[in-house]
DNA sequence: GCCGTTTTCGGCCCGACTGTTTTCAGTCG
């Protein structure tokens, strides 16, 4: 499956043609065949066997020839070519706050700066302070900038950046009045990581009708004050009428505006994005003869809505789509065709389906994680711990595992008959075998089998390796399918198309790892599997009770891959995912 | 570079803020 990295080719073609001054058309084209083929489920290269390349939205014929060539050769000569003349660690200036792809290509082309390390070095010497449009300022932005980029690498996790939001609201929801306050942007569309937090907040009072967008909002700096004079603030960023903006003690910086109550559906839905769903949204509106900002939706120069967001996506005849699915991959024209998701939500998810106790590496016993499950709110539990293959994690034997399972028995009685099936997270070893015989998984409840050691493989020993996991008959569900830990390491090399496939040939399904580090299978993956009738079981995979709270990162996942209560194990009641389980492996 | 029930050419979403400019370019969301 080449789509990530075609996507990632395309993506540095887009950013090295705008250093380059090429036509910003031509560059966003590029930047959309990235996204397409990135979001894109099925593999590029089957795609390209079976409709052809240009069947695809974004995708004309250059790029078609482009990928082609990939496909065949390994190598983009375009690509090629644009790499020569263009040295290694220039790209890496982008990622600095303020300095954009113009900037980068001054500072290359009239100072010959190419690297983080030649920018901090040319500031150091003041080498800069010649430059038009270098005033003291920007200067001591970038070096501030670059120092950021080494700290952080990147982007925050959502199970870090979500709980700093819902706090900050709570805070100032405590120091002022207000109608309302949201997240937006991508952490309120869930994504996985999130660059910064952006928090859209409105105050009781009404602005005077007709007013200005240009006014200042009445108790708009109230709020800022108050936003500005939290706790855990390393330092403000900037203060004004309407907009705050600190960085936290953490290094997250977070972005407050302050609207009108009339425009705040108007402006959460313009600040939660994505920038790909607001074009197609504005497209719309505009074949309309309406124009959408962040005030309103206007006819003429008259606002028709802004209030909420049902009343914005109402004047194009759309219900409100719901944040996670506002990534413009088709879940536009799904609304517009009444066809919508009725997505899965954390009140749906009835049990927790996989959790370690201190059999193994969990820091609670069985009787402790059936507890904190029962109080948790949850019907039923299953307990996953490992085998005896991963003895970092002191995996169980086989004599282990018989008095977990009393174990486990006695809890039941103790809980009042509170159901806690018995399971295990076992090892997929080297050539695909399982590290416990077939008759020691007969007798267990639930079985999920995982990799966890060997990641170094071809993609296709990988695949292969699962895929017989996959056809063991007492597999029930495959654990943290690419094995991904986000920001810090790749998966391994798998087929994901083939497992899935393979799965809905034996009735197998696919854990949605929800650990915020994990989210393994990711959103596009769980598309996937629902169109291809694998049902997906999230799993906090709790090592302790307070871990079964992460089940709402699992539960954001799969509402971005357009999961419905039916798709997911997790809903079943109890007597069902029973009959599931006997029935599902045929 | 992509796209087309007005189109195969001429568009391509929109506005605020910042620093630095003396009317605007660059960046960001």
């Amino acid at each position: 499956m080449k789509n990530i990295e075609i996507a990632r080719i395309f993506e540095t073609m887009a950013d090295i043609m705008e250093i380059q001054g090429e036509n910003l058309f031509r560059v966003s084209s590029y930047r959309k065949v990235a996204r397409v083929v990135g979001d894109m489920a099925e593999d590029i290269e089957k795609v390209a066997a079976e409709d052809g390349l240009t069947s695809v939205d974004g995708i004309g014929k250059s790029s078609a020839q482009k990928i082609e060539q990939y496909l065949t050769t390994g190598k983009i000569d375009a690509y090629e070519k644009l790499l020569k003349d263009f040295p290694a660690g220039a790209l890496e200036m982008l990622r600095i706050p303020e300095v954009g792809p113009k900037t980068v290509g001054k500072l290359m082309v009239e100072k010959d700066i190419t690297s983080l390390d030649d920018l901090e070095k040319a500031i150091e010497k003041g080498e800069l302070d010649d430059m038009a449009g270098m005033g003291e300022k920007t200067v001591e932005k970038i070096r501030k900038g670059i120092r950021q980029v080494r700290a952080s690498q990147g982007r925050t996790l959502l199970g870090e950046a979500l709980p700093v939001a819902q706090d900050i609201i709570a805070s100032l929801r405590r120091k002022v009045d207000l109608k309302a306050a949201e997240p937006a942007g991508s952490l309120r569309r869930r994504k996985e990581t999130v660059g910064d937090i952006d928090i859209l907040a409105t105050v009781q009072r009404r602005g005077a009708e007709g007013a200005h967008p240009e006014d200042e909002i009445p108790g708009g700096r109230e709020v800022v004050d108050a936003f500005t004079s939290l706790d855990n603030i390393a330092e403000v960023l900037a203060a004004g009428a309407t907009k705050g903006s600190i960085r936290t003690r953490e290094g997250l910086q977070v972005d407050l505006r302050v609207v009108r109550p009339e425009s705040f559906g108007a402006a959460l839905q313009y600040f939660t994005g994505s920038k790909a769903h607001n074009i197609k949204i504005r497209g719309i509106a505009l074949d309309r003869g309406l124009k959408i900002n962040e005030y309103g939706v206007f006819e003429g120069g008259r606002r028709v809505a802004g209030a909420t967001e049902e009343e914005v996506y109402a004047t194009l005849d759309l219900p409100r789509i719901p944040p996670e699915l506002r990534e413009d991959r088709g879940e536009v024209e799904a609304a517009a065709a009444g066809n919508l998701p009725e997505l899965v939500g954390l009140a749906d998810i009835r049990a927790e389906l996989h959790a370690h106790t201190s059999y193994s590496d969990g820091s609670f016993s069985v009787l402790e994680m059936a507890r904190a499950a029962k109080d948790f709110g949850y019907c039923y539990l299953a307990l996953t711990d490992h085998s005896k293959n991963l003895g970092v994690a002191n995996g169980l034997t086989e004599e282990e595992l018989r008095r977990r399972n009393e174990e486990i028995e006695r809890a039941v009685e103790e809980l009042d008959g509170f159901p806690v099936l018995k399971g295990t997270e076992v090892d997929i070893l080297k050539d695909g075998s399982l590290d416990y015989d077939d008759a020691v998984l007969a007798a267990l409840d639930w079985v999920m089998a995982s990799v966890h050691d060997h990641f170094n493989m071809s993609e296709k020993d990988m695949t292969d390796r699962i895929l017989r996991a996959v056809r063991n008959p007492h597999v029930h569900v495959i654990g943290h399918l690419t094995g991904r830990i986000i920001g810090r390491r790749e998966g391994y090399p798998v087929d994901v198309p083939a497992v899935v496939e393979a799965c809905a040939e034996t009735g197998t399904s696919l854990e949605l790892n929800a650990h915020p580090e994990r989210l393994d299978i990711k959103d596009t993956v769980c598309r996937e599997a629902k169109a291809a009738g694998v049902k997906v079981a999230l799993g906090s995979d709790a090592h302790h009770g307070a871990h079964y709270g992460l089940m709402q990162y699992g539960v954001a996942t799969a509402r971005r891959g357009w999961l419905e209560k039916d798709d997911v194990l997790n809903c079943m009641t109890h007597k069902v995912f029973l009959k599931f389980l006997g029935s599902a492996k045929g």
